[in-house]
DNA sequence: CAGAATCCCTGCGGATACTG
DNA sequence: CAGTATCCGCAGGGATTCTG
């Protein structure tokens, strides 16, 4: 069976993501997309994210009392990989002790928004997912 | 058991996803949301899901041809890890040589759909997405 | 062709200790 | 309070080799 698809993928990927309603996106979209995934699709960049989300500006303590088992250091480097993305805004206070507090941009909000269409899809599916074979889940 | 561990919360965050609509979610769909991130938001997951959606039936190595710079030991486990967790269905034909075939389940195509909205965010805010500081960036 | 198995290196991330 | 610095286990994942 001879292929005759010409589409033939060079270096590198050659996905382009597209909607099951027809719209498709760019290469350079794709890219865009791959690359903020890989920036925040982790387990604490996800409830940071989220935490802020919710309750709009918080402290460092406080962030890390929501979000639950999480350490310091990853706490401090998610907050720093988050700001450094545009997605929150850390304001320091000169005092003593000293205060820091943190709220998510516009882009942050954004994102969450968009993210929205994803609990949806998961609380329609809910059955079929909270079924699935444990895997990391808590024990 | 002698030992002592004062503050060990069930493992657990306290994370509630809301939406800025105001669409809330119970901490059950907020686990298992959680759940899921963790499953498919990896760089290979997410190729191979997006390669799934677009070109319906494809065998192994079209699919490694399609995401471009997979190895074959991840290629493999991420298919795999999909179907055990019902987003895929894998084929095998008894024939020599081998034929595999793979394909989204329903579950795996309404997910997909579920990111749509990300993709649109991410169009959206194209200029601030493809300006954020490079960091894993691979062309 | 579609993988299984192996080697091996990297870095994520937890625990702990220290500081302004 | 809000970090920084350090040690370190271990899992992720690439490259390579073997097989039905």
């Amino acid at each position: 069976m001879p292929e005759q698809k010409p589409k033939q993928p060079p270096a590198g990927r050659a996905v382009v993501f597209e909607s099951p309603t027809g719209e498709t996106s760019t290469p350079e979209l794709d890219d865009v997309v791959m690359d903020v995934i890989g920036r925040i699709a982790d387990k604490w960049t996800m409830c940071v994210l989220e935490v802020l989300a919710q309750n709009g500006v918080l402290r460092f303590t406080r962030i890390g009392d929501l979000v639950g088992s999480i350490s310091q250091r990853m706490l401090t480097k998610t907050l720093r990989q988050l700001e450094e993305d545009g997605f929150v805004i850390r304001t320091v206070y000169p005092e003593v002790p000293p205060r820091v507090e943190y709220q998510l941009t516009e882009l942050g909000h954004s994102l969450c928004a968009a993210f929205c269409g994803v609990w949806l899809w998961a609380e329609k599916h809910y059955d079929q997912l909270q079924s699935l074979p444990k895997k990391a889940r808590s024990a």
